[in-house]
DNA sequence: GAGTAAACGAGACGGTACGTCGAGTCTTTTC
DNA sequence: GAAAAGACTCGACGTACCGTCTCGTTTACTC
């Protein structure tokens, strides 16, 4: 929750109005998706005005982007896949990032991002989250480097971006997440080895 | 213009009022995306009943779908990239599905994929366009497998969908389309090289 | 139903047409009123094209006024109230003409004369089917007439118009029919004699 | 205006849309009529949203019945017909009510009427209306009593109903209002002579 | 404490688009 | 050549949210 500061004789933020809406945006996503998520809907199930959610977050993305990163920082830490076999981590890696594009939030990311062409304010704050995630997998991705799984010098940033979209595209523009992909992504990765077809 | 068959005795579909509400909806996605698109804007800007585009296509991804298929059929046959030098093939593959994706209609294309949530009829004929690009794509893969380019039992789906979403990464989730990403994956997909840092 | 002359070689008017849109009409009237009865309702009832019903009634009253029509020709003769008693004649019309201006029929009739302002043809034939009561009515006049229960120059037209009009004045614009109103007109009608107040 | 009541610390209604809109109704009535009224064109004309026009008049006749009210109080207090010789008073009256039921207003209060079915909350407050109009004849008809002109018994209510109806009924089901009329409903009130044929 | 100024709930406001319905006209095929 | 089916343009329906605004109230700060 961003600066209360030293205005003089003024009110200030009330924290039950930030939280009831945060997680009222949350709850609404949650039932409806980013699409269908309305400000006048939120206030309502967050018993606020609607002026009091456009006073903090004066656009739907600005708001959903602080719903997300909220509900992160309040999340468990995230249980670090322990490093134990030599394919196992890596294996537990791109599980992660599949799961993660493949799941509702992902969908809920790409429309938003979708919906940030002439907001980069917000963008810019979408990808500060997104980095969060990020910067889990690249520790894992050095633990790999370390262990000799992966080259010295491989660019962590494209290896994400190949890991998560393609489980994107699976989804948005092609054929369906399969179960077979999170082994041939990590076969892809560990080994260099391009997928094959089942039928052989 | 699909099936104007066998209702008998009735005043069949004017041919005009079909290819103006597709034209004007082509125009419309053109200037306003996806998002902005508005069916009342169509029925306006196509001089026709905003009952006319609702008889036609209940909804609004649907009516998308078909004027994106629309613009494929009358589009010219869409230049084969004739087989020349070795790696020329498969980076002139990659470029052309990377900036498929990395274009506004990449990024009209997974708006309307995830506003096909509950439409499940319109996703199908969604897919069904994005086959046609598809196969073109699988055509040249099967080329380059006979030059021994690429493994002969390589999925092309799956490597079609590692290209087209890794572009997609980049542009919804990553930190950008950049150019060396077309060297990278060319890479990845030839000799099976993980993608390596600038600096080294 | 009307000409379906000696026009040689045309095909001549479906006489199911006719009397199928008519009863449609007659049932819809029934259902719904006179506002809410749409041509397209009507044609759907009678499992007809809207065009059909267009081409033989232009407007909405004309098929209405033919409607009623043709339930009053299709309609018992009405039986006329038998001459008795002296006051029980003139009682019985009054009656008979408060009922009919009370009865849902009147306000079906007032409300089209209402939708009548620019279609002066219809209003002409709404006119002739009133003149048909009407003129049952006259007749019970003049034989009241004759028995000297009224003066031999009494105007029939303007004292149908009393209490037809006082009738149609109670339940549209006044406080509602009351039981007391057959009596009252009676008694003017009769003997001049103006309505008293009941508490007296 | 009604009451801008006590709901806290909310918005009140806006002075200005109430007006505007009440006196865009009376402008569009008088052009078009009560049929053609429409709320979209109401709020057009008055630059308002249709929702504004919604939000307190959910139904057309609730507006109009307002409209109506707001032009009657509004209106200079209504000339008293001045108390003079005799039989003049009396067809002061008659000439009134006949006058205002063969107007237009007269046609627009029986439209709507009639489109009361179903609305009873607005077909009461037409009525308190109509009563406002009904208050100032009934105060004429007690002074006839008093100069002994009427019976001291005679019921008001019915011989308005009876003047109006009659007026009405030559307007909406009978042969259209004749100059004659008024003078025949003068001799029918004072003398209770019946009205007799031009002809004799 | 008293004053004060912004935050707040409530919701009215002018708009835009929604998806539906009916009006009245027009076009094609069938009988 | 009339009838049927129904496509067509048009305009209004009543609803939902948009983002802005104006209220009256509440509340934490400063003096």
């Amino acid at each position: 929750m961003p600066n209360d500061s030293d205005d003089r004789g003024s009110r200030p933020r009330t924290a039950r109005s930030y939280s009831t809406i945060i997680e009222a945006t949350m709850a609404a996503l949650r039932e409806t998706g980013y699409h269908d998520l309305t400000i006048e809907g939120v206030a309502a199930r967050a018993g606020v005005g609607k002026a009091t959610v456009y006073r903090w977050w004066p656009t739907k993305p600005k708001l959903v982007v602080e719903a997300i990163r909220y509900s992160l920082d309040n999340q468990r830490p995230g249980q670090v896949p322990l490093v134990s076999d030599s394919g196992v981590v890596a294996r537990e890696l791109v599980r992660r990032i599949v799961d993660r594009m493949t799941s509702p939030v992902g969908r809920m990311i790409a429309a938003m991002s979708l919906d940030l062409y002439g907001d980069p304010e917000a963008a810019h704050e979408l990808s500060a989250i997104l980095e969060t995630y990020r910067a889990k997998d690249i520790q894992v991705i050095f633990a790999l480097i370390s262990r000799g799984d992966l080259p010295h010098d491989v660019d962590p940033h494209v290896l994400i971006d190949i890991i998560s979209g393609t489980a994107l595209a699976c989804v948005l523009v092609g054929r369906g997440a399969r179960a077979a992909l999170v082994d041939q992504l990590t076969d892809l990765v560990l080994e260099g080895r391009l997928p094959r077809t089942m039928t052989g």
